[in-house]
DNA sequence: ACACGTTGTGTACGACGTTCACATCGGCCG
DNA sequence: CGGCCGATGTGAACGTCGTACACAACGTGT
């Protein structure tokens, strides 16, 4: 780990790492290229052996980001499991994965601004704009996961089959919308109590909606 | 208007509107100071007599992109109504008005997505957090227009009383949402035919399940 | 007419992203 | 086993950015 003189080890992920600290704090804006070295013990310059260019670099991060929201996803999803009870029927078990899906999100957006932020960070060349996001330790992707929830519903009947094509898009947008008006918006004023009371709404309009 | 030395004359609105333009383009980090007041033929530390600081003139950019938007608002409500048979009654007319807002928003974005950007950027001093957003031509608001919206649509009976107390984050949410995915999101790349399909199914989604 | 507050100029400073010649390392080929 | 070469890190340099400050030009009120 301790660098007498050059050869560092792995700087590639030293600097990724050091990006996702400055990320936390406020968002893609914070991590520097030159802070980024400086906290990675390493000339400015170094970086240039392992990114293209800062955009590169903050790139990378955004993945990393994306990982973490994938990870909180996951875990709200299994919280949300382990509630119900045992004798539930398919109609409330997928109605759970669904809107424990939204609750992560939620729940990461508020939990970690920065992440979040860095993990929507867009550069203006299109690289990889279709790619997948990057998925969290069980290998599934916040994406997958919706879609796997939409189709629980299909097949338990709650959603019309003719109505799954494009749900994703909705489900998704409603979610994001709360989350970036809360964090970055207007309504970012409001209180973390009042905040869970219409996050509740919202998914619950969700389901009724789509 | 020409100036052969000296006094400008009103460098505060030229700024605005030299910012106004580099905005448009991509979104507020274009509205960098000394390319804005190269713009305004004016030496960059001329600016600092108008503004405190580059963030206080991102901030007046901002909230002219806002009135951009609100006006963008009332000619998408203006065409709605317009559209509407003569004879159609409050139910009809209080649903128009909400669909025209929400399509206006994510028209908006969807044509001018540099200032749309613009519009909803924040600084990291909470400098009127909770300010109203500025007004269009008719002097109102979208959150206003909005709120309007959703009154009418309890008067005409589409919308339960109970539900309306914040009902306006929840509308506001999914169709931000949306604008968001779609300019600068993952979902940037579907198309704009789709988008419009989609959008419409968001509307649906909000009347149904509000 | 002249003093003074307002508004624009010019220069300077430190930080940033990026480039490039150079230094140092480790593995491979003789 | 030794030397060579690609890979990796260094240091200085350039241009741009935001910002500060002393100075200059303006016009208004006395």
């Amino acid at each position: 780990m301790a660098r007498s003189t050059y050869r560092h080890g792995d700087l590639h992920r030293a600097l990724i790492d050091a990006g996702l600290q400055l990320a936390r704090e406020s968002g893609p804006d914070a991590v520097v290229l030159r802070e980024t070295t400086r906290k990675a013990q390493v000339a400015a310059s170094a970086a240039y052996r392992h990114f293209a260019d800062r955009d590169a670099l903050v790139h990378a991060v955004s993945m990393a980001a994306q990982a973490h929201l994938a990870e909180a996803i996951e875990q709200a999803q299994a919280a949300e499991l382990a509630k119900l009870p045992d004798d539930a029927d398919d109609v409330a078990r997928s109605r759970a994965l669904l809107r424990s899906v939204g609750a992560g999100y939620l729940g990461f957006a508020w939990a970690e601004p920065g992440w979040f932020r860095t993990a929507f960070w867009v550069h203006e060349d299109l690289r990889d704009a279709a790619a997948p996001m990057a998925a969290g330790p069980a290998g599934k992707t916040p994406f997958q996961m919706l879609g796997h929830a939409l189709d629980a519903m299909v097949e338990a009947g709650v959603l019309p089959a003719d109505q799954r094509r494009g749900a994703e898009v909705l489900a998704w947008s409603t979610v994001h919308g709360m989350a970036t008006l809360t964090i970055d918006g207007p309504l970012r004023v409001i209180d973390a109590a009042t905040r869970l009371v219409l996050a509740e709404r919202l998914l619950s309009m969700v389901e009724r909606g789509l």
